[in-house]
DNA sequence: GTCTATACTAGGATAGAC
DNA sequence: GTCTATCCTAGTATAGAC
């Protein structure tokens, strides 16, 4: 699966062949097919495991007790870590979400992208009702939640483009560009 | 060029088909390869107009003498705007994106995407010329330019997913869209 | 200019050896 | 389980009629 995020990221999911992935293992593509059926459901595995990440990282935080503004904080800088660190399988599931808007061809497949929406919209829950909790104390204004996660999940799936690992990066930096991330989001960029 | 938009929104470039961008058209592909030699050229031409559009959205406001944070917060609303108005292009720019990770074939078309990749360099760099000034003159905050356009850019083009026109939409209606997304942007979400 | 017909190939998927 | 060999479709691109 990791050799299979690598190839979509670099070539997309349309334009890598099993071949490739198979490449990048180090083997040929029979070993790829006795576990997968199809190229599509080597894809929705890492689209899976990518979601499920995402989830892991930030549903703790999500139901903590800190206050929500402070949550949300934790979040924001969670899934930075995460987009940091996994960023082949977060590239992926950037791209499930173009791929959903196609039709798939069997309604099996359909099915699985069901699935796999599901636990996209449950990750989209999380920030939603931290959002509402933090409006509905103050912390926050009072902007319409299923709109401002927009923005915000935009902005953090947007770093799987921009972002690119660095040699000389530390993990200091690393904690920097994340609570940069959460600052910007947050507060806004007028002084 | 207006078909092969709404194709490759869609199903993206590489799942689209000649044939499926004829259908759309209302023709055959013959009259297709008659003007375009290869179907990536046809995506750099579609490519290429929605990166115009977006530069003739912005470029006027980004050198006009209102404030800079006046002029960033046109610049989003108008981007908003246009997001809005031609959405299929809007989503092939930022396909565009994509594809440029990924190796194209000839020499040719990788100059092509050179200069194609030139105008959104030009384009990210009137945000970030107005977010200097904005940041000199003390109006905006003092993070790095090069960084807060990035989140920036991640919402806006983030709209092409998830903005869906909508039949009881008014100018009003989308206006306020627009300039919602500005509030957000600029000033955060912090009470 | 736009059509129909066709060549050509990449790549998904399968069969069967080991 | 993983390989090699092969089938077969989809889809790019071209040739030539009209």
């Amino acid at each position: 699966m990791a050799a299979a995020a690598e190839a979509f990221m670099i070539n997309g999911f349309a334009a890598t062949s099993i071949d490739t992935v198979a490449e990048v293992l180090g083997c040929t593509k029979g070993r790829i097919y006795y576990q997968y059926k199809s190229k599509a459901d080597l894809f929705f595995d890492v689209h899976r495991e990518a979601m499920l990440m995402n989830l892991f990282a930030i549903s703790n935080v999500a139901k903590g007790n800190a206050s929500p503004l402070a949550r949300l904080r934790k979040m924001i800088h969670a899934q930075v870590m995460v987009v940091i660190t996994r960023l082949p399988f977060q590239r992926v599931s950037v791209q499930g979400v173009e791929l959903h808007l196609s039709g798939s061809t069997t309604s099996k497949q359909r099915e699985v992208l069901r699935t796999l929406m599901d636990l996209r919209d449950q990750y989209e829950k999380l920030f939603v009702d931290v959002i509402k909790e933090g409006i509905r104390i103050g912390e926050l204004r009072p902007y319409d939640p299923n709109f401002v996660v927009k923005p915000l999940l935009g902005a953090l799936n947007w770093m799987t483009y921009w972002y690119h690992p660095n040699r000389d990066e530390t993990d200091q930096t690393r904690q920097q560009l994340a609570d940069n991330m959460a600052d910007v989001m947050l507060g806004g960029i007028i002084a």
